[in-house]
DNA sequence: TTGTAAGCGTTATCAA
DNA sequence: TTGATAACGCTTACAA
């Protein structure tokens, strides 16, 4: 790591280490004479200087960096929102360090530290909370601390950590959802609902139940099924659904029933499910999702869905995270219903 | 940014600043009394101590920072892969800095500059490489340089930067897939290729095709469309060749062709543009892909092609780059034909 | 406009 | 085992 250090510049230039560093970043204190200039930058050229970040960090009192907090990059919807951030990241001039959690809520805190402990700028935190009041007070003390210090936070999700949030509809998405599909004809209804404190799984099944209650329908209990926020998951409950519907409806199928799995994963599971057991996905059943991940707009029969701008959302977030520094704003993203074939109508 | 520094915590323990260091850190120099490391720890805890970073790369002489170079994080090849980075990276201790060129190649010499500023430690780059030579040299030079400076690297794709690489195996998959196709029954081929100068897609055409020839199959040049790398490339070369074969045979459709899209993301927009012209996958025509993208694997049919572990190639690739420093070591992965419904035979 | 010198928060060397 | 103190590479008052 022998680095070509500034001085090193400055000597080769012939000029003092303060012109080498206003020569080669024009700091506040205006002007270097041009020709001096030249020399500096010809000098760091000739050696292959490279600024040492981390030493400009100290000297600053602040890093470019921003971090970005995930639950798995593996996973489109994360991957699109950590797109946004990117870009929006290098058009604020910031690199973004990223962080995958693995869906362990601990790694949350543990990434805060760390990036707290690099001085990230600002900390963008990706993906729905869950109903566990000590591990979101734990986060809120830890972000609070962090903003103390200086840094600046935005989540993507619900607006419950007392920051900038990027909050999705999804009770107004699932609503439009559920009439939209009663729209197609759909009477019966079957929810593929995640595992019961994840926050935005809870949000998408109540908004789509409540607007079916307000069109008449129910959804009975029995067909409400929890498991995963995956696709295995979607499977599961699919495969339990079917067994659960079998004892009445054996020969006709599920006829008339629209299954919303309260994610595309999850749907794409349930897809898979259905198709095991020998159903055709939109002639035997109906099943829609919500996200519309760009992978899967192309699959067949095509997917009902409410489209959210994940890639959006991740700019947004960014920008909060960046531009705003008082109290907590939420900025809400709405989604779009997207009817495809997956839902023809009974 | 009035952070709690070292000097506070040690003045509130009462101990020296080296003391205060070595309690929370333990460095080489063997231990500290324990109840002076004790009383050290209390008085961080108590003022909120949050080690900085930076300073320790500066003092230390390296950062614990490793960079990522992709080209489309929300392409699923490159999220998968960034999650075996990620997972590979925290287990080494590091954080990931992932940058996302956006398929700009000069952004990743832009890349390569900002994490030899930052020290990173390691630097991982995903993503075929171009037939481009002075792109190439360009890169060859940024990384040489940034090695020259102590750190390493390893790229995924072809060995042709003189570093450490993953090299996975296009040639070898893409002719076991084509002998898989032939033995389905397959007699006649098509190959959606990408753009001339990307070595991905040509490695995986040839070695297509040469197997082909190897059974004394001939792809005729005008069954051989080039596109853009992506969904949208794939739809519009599938169209195009539709249209080429619309000539012949007009009614039977495709018959007995099986059309292989370079990637599993073309290969999507080939079956969206074959059910566009009203044909059926499958049935009218057979169509295969590359990689396995797992966001995929339920499509209906179901997607012939040659599943590549790109997590594990992410987390290979960082090993690489962890842990050897010498010379340039090419490390093959291969891939694994899988057939689906996609093509079930002529 | 340029130079001198004082930090920035740690680690690490060297004495004590 | 602990404590001064000199780096680490850069920015930025403050002087010249």
């Amino acid at each position: 790591m022998a680095s070509v250090t500034l001085s090193d510049v400055a000597r080769e230039a012939g000029v003092s280490l303060a012109t080498a560093s206003r020569a080669i970043n024009g700091s506040a204190n205006r002007t270097v004479r041009p020709d001096l200039q030249q020399r500096v930058l010809a000098a760091a050229a000739r050696l292959g200087y490279s600024p040492d970040a981390n030493a400009q960090a100290m000297a600053r009192g602040r890093t470019s960096t921003l971090g970005l907090i995930v639950h798995d990059i593996a996973d489109p919807y994360f991957s699109s929102i950590a797109a946004g951030v990117t870009t929006a990241a290098e058009a604020a001039g910031l690199m973004v360090t990223l962080a995958s959690t693995g869906h362990r809520p601990e790694k949350e805190l543990a990434f805060i530290d760390v990036l707290q402990s690099q001085r990230a700028r600002a900390i963008v935190i990706a993906g729905g909370r869950q109903d566990a009041e000590e591990a979101n007070e734990r986060l809120r003390a830890a972000l609070a601390t962090y903003r103390s210090r200086g840094g600046t936070v935005a989540v993507i999700g619900q607006p419950i950590l007392d920051v900038h949030t990027v909050a999705i509809d999804n009770v107004g998405g699932a609503a439009e959802l559920a009439r939209a599909l009663h729209g197609r004809g759909y009477r019966e209804f079957a929810v593929l609902t995640g595992p019961a404190p994840h926050l935005t799984a809870r949000e998408r099944t109540e908004g789509f139940t409540t607007a079916l209650a307000g069109l008449g329908v129910e959804v009975p209990a029995d067909r409400v099924v929890a498991s995963e926020f995956t696709r295995d998951g979607g499977y599961e409950a699919m495969t339990e659904l079917i067994s659960r519907q079998a004892d009445h409806r054996r020969r006709d199928g599920l006829g008339s029933l629209a299954v919303f799995a309260v994610n595309d994963v999850m749907a794409m599971g349930a897809m898979a499910a259905t198709r095991d057991a020998g159903m055709r996905v939109g002639e035997d059943v109906g099943i829609a999702g919500f996200d519309d991940i760009v992978t899967l707009r192309d699959v067949t029969p095509g997917l009902s869905t409410v489209a959210v701008p994940l890639v959006d959302a991740g700019v947004r977030a960014t920008r909060m995270a960046l531009d705003s520094d008082g109290d907590a704003v939420v900025e809400q993203l709405d989604g779009a219903v997207v009817l495809r074939d997956s839902t023809p109508g009974p």
